[in-house]
DNA sequence: CCAAAAGTGTTTCAGCTACACCCATGA
DNA sequence: TCATGGGTGTAGCTGAAACACTTTTGG
């Protein structure tokens, strides 16, 4: 950071590309884009673009999702996270392009009207043999947003990001499972998102059916709290060991 | 990601930033630099400069901490992680400047001979007065390092990145207390650490006097285990309530 | 009535905290 | 001998897992 000389190096290209997941009918659901050009035309993708001359990057990606997707950040409800930055010098065959990952979270998916930018783009279930290979890195880019969003859900209270304003416990606790992929003690994951204070207010009085049958469950609010004080801890992959890379 | 053209927005510069961290006599140090040249001359700033066009910005990291405070990656025992990106245009007053920041942590600190580069190079006290604000807004990022470090100890076998090859539990416990800036108990610390199976590994017979006084201890390895399941939590800040931004 | 989901209670067990206590060494 | 840090033992608490049970709805 000591000598400057702004055109003494070839210029990069810094761009964004986002891991926008949603929860919709008990499946984890991902945002993707199909490519219209060359390279891997007719490919899906993350949605993304480049960062302009006088913009941060998180602006950047709010602006990429609503401009590629039409999906703008609606009430606010949008919860953006950086993920990392992907720099590899051949990740893009054509030039130097060095890309900041988000990974985002919505509650409910509105629909998805292909914008601009974009040939078409859809929520399509993460892990789905549906969608082939993604383009360029973006494979390895998901699947990373996909471990920190894993991860994030054990020691913050994260989750409440892929509910609706007024939720049930139940639709909480669907949450952890269609993320994690495994099945969670109703009555255990009550308890203990009770038990810490500021992860989610009972709106009082306030109910509903979910499920069609059953009955009705009280609704909450997301707290003030952000993080999970003791963690709620997935089911350990091995045996109770640690984990070898 | 659609229209491409090389030369169409103004061009980025791409740098890196480390935070690299190391523990020396009981106390978290820092290694920084003294910048040379305005802007912030005379200020400490972290380690870090341009990323070439043809490496990654891991590689960059590693060849400028080399180049700048002449301390390389001595036996591999340099762990580098990324830690994030700052991109606010206005965060460089002379050209924009995307920086991706990379957290570090060194075992024994070796001597500093302030490289080609920089001014001066040296390991300084954690959150010490000494150094004033530093350049840039590498004081938030330095903070951020901290912090994911400090996050990272809890669920992580990182702890031994800070420890010379062999090491005794002691002064494994003591990377914890000066990062968490805590005190653990001995015990509970050694009975945790020797029930997560691969964190370490006992060297058989050897052993080596610490503190100059005291029973000599024996000495351990790093194991091949990355994750900490369950985790070790550090002392609940508030009393055992759910953190409010 | 039955199935399904919400919600409560209870037993059991693992892990952590706290503290007492012994061991080996230098001063 | 005392101070110091390594290392072991143990009683008690907390919280999570597992599972039985009640409640309220739709079919």
């Amino acid at each position: 950071m000591q000598g400057y000389d702004k055109h003494a190096y070839e210029p990069f290209a810094v761009t964004v590309d986002l891991a926008v997941f949603t929860v919709r009918a008990g499946a984890l659901r991902v945002l993707l884009v199909e490519r219209g050009q060359e390279p891997y035309a007719g490919r899906w993708a993350l949605p993304g673009g480049f960062v302009q001359p006088d913009e941060a990057a998180e602006t950047a990606a709010r602006r990429e999702l609503a401009e590629e997707t039409g999906f703008g950040d609606v009430d606010g409800r949008l919860h953006l996270e950086q993920l990392r930055t992907y720099s590899e010098p051949d990740r893009d065959p054509r030039m130097r392009v060095v890309s900041v990952a988000f990974a985002a979270l919505v509650p409910d998916p509105p629909e998805v009207s292909g914008g601009s930018d974009a040939a078409r783009a859809a929520w399509l279930p993460y892990g789905s043999t549906a969608y082939g290979p993604l383009a360029f890195d973006h494979d390895r880019i998901l699947s990373d947003a996909h471990d920190r969003v894993g991860g994030k859900l054990e020691y913050t209270c994260l989750a409440t990001a892929f509910c609706p304003p007024e939720f049930t416990l139940g639709e909480l606790r669907q949450v952890y499972e269609v993320v994690w992929g495994t099945e969670l003690d109703p009555a255990n994951f009550r308890r203990k998102v009770l038990a810490t204070p500021g992860f989610v207010e009972q709106i009082p009085g306030a109910s509903r059916l979910t499920g069609g049958r059953g009955k009705p469950a009280a609704l909450y609010r997301a707290g003030g709290a952000v993080s999970l004080h003791p963690p709620l801890l997935r089911p350990a992959p091995e045996p109770s060991e640690g984990t070898r890379p």
